[in-house]
DNA sequence: CATACCTTTATTGTATACAAAATCACGTAG
DNA sequence: CTACGTGATTTTGTATACAATAAAGGTATG
């Protein structure tokens, strides 16, 4: 991470995450520039990254804003979400292989560990997460598919509240996890398809959960603007 | 289109296409500077599109080439188009308003014109033929599918052979395109769906039909390298 | 008082120069 | 003959200056 375009989207993409630029905050490049501490360069490279990832919008005057995320956003991304990773799980059962089956084991054992605990360990939680799945969609072997979960799973708007999850559910995570090497060990794409699209919509369900009433980006933290 | 980046973009883009940059083709800044008549920044703003467009593949020290595209990609593709255009349309039936239905109707009308002459106007039925999709997708409501959808459908991989779609098969097309409207008048979104998503995996059909035992790309046009 | 137009100001777009990095070529040692 | 290292060359990354364009504000006029 030694690119200044890298440095400078992480450090804007942590300032939305974190709340520090609240939904509909303009961002001007001179501005950022400054922030970041490089030039208006890597900005616009840094810029272009977050608008695919839809953390900032940007008019058609081509100023930039960030993003706001309203609870049916956030629907649309975990539907959406529900149907790629099912199809991924669905082609990855057919072209599972004894070594992809033994790191998804080892993945698992590790999340079973983490939330096994009075106090999960959500953080080793969520990285293995992340692994496990990317596991998979690799193993669907579709570079389409890939860059296009890649651009819905990456969204840090849910990682946000992602400690929010209760014990219960991360285990249910981990269950549900079981079932899907289940039916990868008996190659069965039909079962694997349905197990993920409904992991995936538990997931939304836990998230609206700890979410109730709240808009997706916590107005509370708008310090600007009168 | 005025700026610059458009232009190199449109012009990069048209070279790919029309194959006059075949499959691997080294893609350097400088070059394209010069062969655009731009300097070098909007040059690497171009390449952004192009890639998120899956038209570029960048190397880990990003460097930029013509993507290659296999029939199994290709393939990918329509499968992927077939599930995403299937939930649009399931979306946008629930969501259909009278007027959308209208302007469906005399998109299909059109194409039906230019396909019922013993020599179709092709080039109205893609043009009349992407309006009624893209109708469709925006009544479905979702921006994050929008997003993803509109990656997908400007493919001009598929554009570039599109001209040799035989006539009975663009009948068939306008046809179920009016079986759709048959299920939107009625609201019926798993009949919408099933209908456009047999739409999409016919229309692959015919592609591969048309280019059997071809890549992608033709390589006899490659006019570079030894 | 409202509106239209013009001036001013801020912001984005482009070009260019230079820095950093990677690739290639070549030569040498094993 | 191969493998490795080193330097030359090409290619991408960044900074900065300037041009173009859009937003904002103020003034004149109906």
């Amino acid at each position: 991470m030694s690119r200044a375009s890298d440095k400078a989207y992480k450090t804007i993409r942590e300032m939305i995450i974190a709340g520090k630029l609240a939904s509909g905050d303009p961002l001007g490049e001179e501005a950022l520039a400054e922030l970041c501490g490089v030039s208006r360069t890597p900005i616009r490279e840094a810029l272009r990254r977050l608008e695919v990832d839809m953390l900032i919008r940007r008019t058609e005057s081509q100023r930039s804003f960030v993003a706001d995320w309203s609870l049916g956003d956030i629907e649309d991304v975990f539907e959406l979400r529900a149907m790629l990773e099912g199809h991924a799980a669905r082609r990855a059962a057919t072209r599972m292989t004894d070594t992809v089956l033994q790191r998804l084991r080892e993945r698992n054992a590790t999340i079973g560990q983490a939330v096994s605990r009075v106090k999960p360990q959500v953080d080793i939680f969520l990285e293995q997460n992340r692994e496990f799945h990317a596991l998979i969609l690799r193993t669907a072997g579709s570079r389409r598919l890939e860059t296009l979960l890649q651009a819905l799973i990456e969204q840090p708007v849910i990682w946000r509240t992602a400690h929010h999850y209760r014990a219960d559910e991360l285990r249910r995570s981990h269950q549900e996890h079981e079932e899907l090497i289940s039916a990868f060990v008996r190659r069965d794409a039909a079962w694997a398809e349905s197990i993920m699209s409904g992991h995936i919509r538990r997931a939304f369900h836990a998230y609206s959960d700890a979410h109730q009433g709240l808009a997706a980006i916590d107005p509370a933290q708008n310090k600007k603007s009168a």
